[in-house]
RNA sequence: GCACCUGUAGCUCAGCUGGAUAGAGCGCUGCCCUCCGAAGGCAGAGGUCACAGGUUCGAAUCCUGUCAGGUGCGCCA
């Protein structure tokens, strides 16, 4: 329990015994001093609402009378109209810094769950570009983030490989290359085990067949007969797809991987393509669909109809043409998790303009009985967009690819690297596998310090610039600690008891306190934002702590340097345990 | 038209389950490397929290309305 929780609890006690909720008593961050009680205010004015007279500044009297004997209160004193602050005392802040030096993360585990995390978004035989940055980053980080809490999280890509876009690629490829096997409705054979494309081709085929199709209404029903007949089972469209897939995957695991991201399920829509009919059918015996203008729709909005179009819309699972649709397979998606893992919890970490579908998707699902509603959780985000305020775009006007935003970043952190003289002693591995640290951690830590649902602006000269609140900061934040942990190794100076001796060293020890409280707030609200607040904050507490208390100079007397370099091994291990739930990854120098 | 999101310092953003004098970074003005890594630290200037009402001891935070921007709205995903 953190010295916050432990104080809180005594608070609460004091204000049970006095005949209020136990609630008041928790502690909240000072505003002169280290933490801070406003439950008095808040319990007179639960009083007055009971009919009963009550003056706040006399609760908090009664309260801080019943604490006064508790000697880890260094301060208890109230102020303005009701107010408790609170001064730990140096015994209680050193005891906790013993406690955190054995573990820096200590206080996170809750009761665990099983949650699947939901990445919906990278797409066969489309590259990577900026708009599946986000989706990667944050879902890597509240996946990190759970699993730190013990809950059993499974990562599920869900690649998009079974809408109208295939059937967009098969009918292009058959344009361009009419006499490939795949294409003959005759050929009973076994098809090359070979692709026929690479991801080059894959990404050129599919723009150009979008473009054709939207004003040429001849070829989008093309593609759309296309799609129904691959989705029907047509042996050589399948095939085609299947190398599609395979062609992707390989390209996605690369792009994924250079971001850091790993998942433990990459399943597509058309995994769970075979649970479809009966899924229909189950839903139709729940009395829950109806046929509207060829296609068979469900109904989630009691109020909507097609005069008001208030509300939700209806559901459609079934197209004219008979081919399924994306609320179809997210459906049977949910139909498969729920047979094969059964989670507790599922989590989209989707574009917020993706909302309304999964609100429609999550009442099927809970129409049908399959979920609670609170079992869903739609993680929106915002986009990341240029300076213009729009969706960003390259100078060239087109989508910038994930593999070019990572090399621009690396390169500049590259630049940076040797414009300060870092690192100029290291050999070109080391220093290439810096820059890819520093240029990573660079975007990562600009994209998660956004609270999810806003908008933010990709401004690379920001972004490399590597001053004040960056990810580079934090790295380097880290790797001073390392470089002193190492100087002092070879001096055979040894980490001791922990004394405070400075007021830096005591506002270090309650940044460190903070954490099980930073990481309970992220985790609850599925915002990495908050773990970034924590982790910058922590290391500008100990770049203070680093300015105002030498450790390993000469004028330092033996106990004060153990004391110290205990915080610094203290502080190093949440620097590395926070930002390992960031994705941020430290070198051992730079 | 309907729904959702967003309006906080010159810029980019935190703070929103109500609490004291609204924070951070960048930028700007100063200061600090003979001393553990200055990608750092310290100090300062800079705000009608979009606007108007309401709720109460107290509102950036909750409620209502208005304005502005963004996004979405059955056969694409």
């Amino acid at each position: 329990m953190s010295l916050r929780d432990t104080l809180s609890k005594a608070f609460s006690d004091a204000f049970v015994a006095l005949g209020h909720d136990a609630a008041l008593g928790a502690l909240a961050d000072g505003k002169t001093t280290a933490f801070q009680c406003n439950g008095a205010l808040a319990a007179a004015g639960q009083a007055k609402k009971r009919g009963e007279k009550a003056n706040p500044r006399e609760i908090a009297l009664s309260i801080v009378a019943k604490l006064a004997a508790d000697d880890r209160f260094a301060l208890l004193e109230i102020a303005g109209p009701g107010f408790i602050n609170v001064e730990p005392s140096e015994a209680v802040l050193a005891q906790t810094a013993e406690a955190l030096s054995s573990d820096p993360a200590r206080g996170l585990d809750v009761e665990p769950k099983t949650i699947v995390i939901d990445y919906g978004g990278a797409n066969v035989a489309k590259p990577m570009h900026v708009g599946h940055l986000r989706s990667a980053v944050l879902g890597e980080a509240i996946k990190r983030l759970l699993r730190a809490q013990g809950h059993k999280v499974i990562g599920d890509v869900h690649l998009g490989d079974w809408g109208l876009q295939m059937g967009h690629l098969v009918s292009e490829l058959e344009d361009e290359q009419p006499d490939l096997t795949y294409f003959d409705p005759d050929y009973e054979g076994d098809y090359p085990s070979e692709p026929p494309v690479t991801m080059e081709d894959l990404s050129r085929l599919y723009p150009a067949a979008s473009n054709k199709a939207k004003s040429d209404p001849e070829r989008m029903e093309r593609s759309r007969v296309a799609t129904a007949e691959l989705q029907a089972g047509r042996r050589g469209y399948r095939a085609l797809l299947d190398h599609f897939i395979a062609v992707s995957i390989a390209a996605l695991k690369e792009g994924y991987g250079n971001l850091g991201v790993e998942f433990d399920l990459w399943n597509g829509e058309m995994c769970v393509d075979p649970l479809i009919p009966d899924m229909i059918a189950g839903l139709t015996d729940q009395g829950l669909t109806r046929e509207d203008d060829g296609a068979l729709i469900v109904d989630v909005d009691p109020d909507y109809s097609a005069e008001d179009r208030k509300g939700v819309p209806p559901v459609m699972l079934k197209a004219r043409t008979g081919a399924v649709l994306y609320h179809t397979t997210d459906l049977a998606t949910l139909v498969d998790r729920k047979a094969e893992i059964d989670p507790d919890l599922v989590l989209y970490v989707v574009d917020q303009r993706q909302a309304m579908h999964f609100d429609q998707v999550f009442r099927v699902a809970v129409k049908a009985g399959w979920f609670d509603p609170e079992a869903l959780f739609f993680v929106g985000f915002g986009t990341m967009n240029g300076k213009d305020g729009k969706p960003f775009k390259t100078r060239e006007g087109g989508v910038l690819r994930l593999e070019d935003l990572v090399t621009i970043m690396q390169n500049s952190a590259e630049a940076r690297l040797n414009e300060s003289g870092f690192g100029k002693d290291f050999d070109a591995e080391e220093r290439a596998d810096i820059a890819r640290k520093v240029g990573m951690a660079a975007l990562k830590f600009a994209d998660l310090q956004n609270a999810r649902l806003t908008n933010y602006v990709f401004d690379p000269d920001r972004f490399t610039a590597f001053e004040g609140k960056t990810g580079p900061y934090l790295l380097y934040a880290a790797v001073r600690i390392k470089s002193i942990l190492r100087r002092a190794e070879d001096q055979g100076a040894k980490a001791g008891d922990v004394a405070i001796t400075h007021p830096s060293e005591a506002a270090l020890v309650l940044a460190l306190d903070s954490y099980p409280k930073a990481i309970a707030q992220a985790a609850d609200k599925y915002a990495p934002h908050i773990l970034c607040e924590h982790v910058y904050s922590l290391a500008q507490a100990f770049s203070k702590f680093y300015t105002d208390c030498p450790i390993l100079q000469d004028d330092v007397a033996a106990n004060v340097c153990a004391s110290r370099l205990s915080l610094a091994r203290t502080t190093l291990g949440q620097l590395e345990h926070g930002m390992h739930i960031l994705g941020l990854e430290i070198p051992e120098r730079m």
